[in-house]
DNA sequence: TAGAGGATTGAT
DNA sequence: TCAATCCTCTAC
């Protein structure tokens, strides 16, 4: 869990790329590859803790890092996040697509869709895919319901593109920063 | 306690 | 381009 606890959000944003995210829920076993991942830290606007803002939403952002950040997005659609850094110091990566490779046919019944493309091409169709919501938010990263492991996946510098982040126009200046991290040339990033 | 709006998605 | 949808957050 130390890995979740540094202060280099964007570095532990890019790490995790290549990083598989499983669930098992009522004993089905569902897991991604990490394609798409952002940063997002209490220093800047696009973060729901700027300026150490604290609330009841966004309190396990305030905990230590290694747990995961879930909160209903648009009425809709549940966004999961990893929550970084050390206690008092809010940061966290949103994960924003995974390419299927485990349960996947679960996760089409989950999300009743046949294209399996676009099935967790998005932060909001993820998490219905692997069957994360609210009653996650919290969980630490190493239990049995939703945790992360390094499934072998070798990431190059290379292979990484970074790009502003997705939908946070209100963030003014801060909207620009390059902190969004894809894996280069994946068939499984949002849009 | 009321009102505005959101780290999205899928249909038009 | 637009509605869905339900809290959350802020201001009064």
């Amino acid at each position: 869990m130390t890995f979740y606890r540094r202060s280099d959000v964007t570095g532990i944003a890019r790490e995790l790329l290549g990083k598989a995210l499983f669930t098992r829920i009522n004993g089905n076993i569902t897991a991604g590859l990490i394609v798409e991942t952002e940063a997002y830290s209490w220093k800047e606007r696009g973060c729901h803790a700027w300026d150490n803002r604290r609330t009841t939403r966004n309190a396990v952002m305030f905990g230590e890092g290694g747990h995961a950040y879930v909160y209903l997005c648009y009425g809709v659609h549940n966004l999961f996040n990893v929550v970084t850094n050390r206690e008092g110091r809010a940061d966290a990566v949103l994960v924003r697509a995974v390419e299927p490779i485990q349960g996947t046919e679960t996760m089409q019944h989950r999300t009743g869709t046949k294209h399996i493309k676009r099935m967790t091409s998005g932060p909001g169709k993820l998490t219905r895919a692997l069957g994360i919501e609210r009653i996650h938010n919290g969980e630490a990263l190493d239990s049995r319901r939703v945790w992360l492991e390094d499934v072998g996946r070798e990431v190059s510098f290379r292979e990484i593109q970074a790009g502003p982040r997705i939908g946070i126009d209100y963030a003014g200046r801060d909207a620009f920063l390059p902190w969004r991290f894809t894996l280069r040339d994946s068939e499984w990033v949002s849009k």
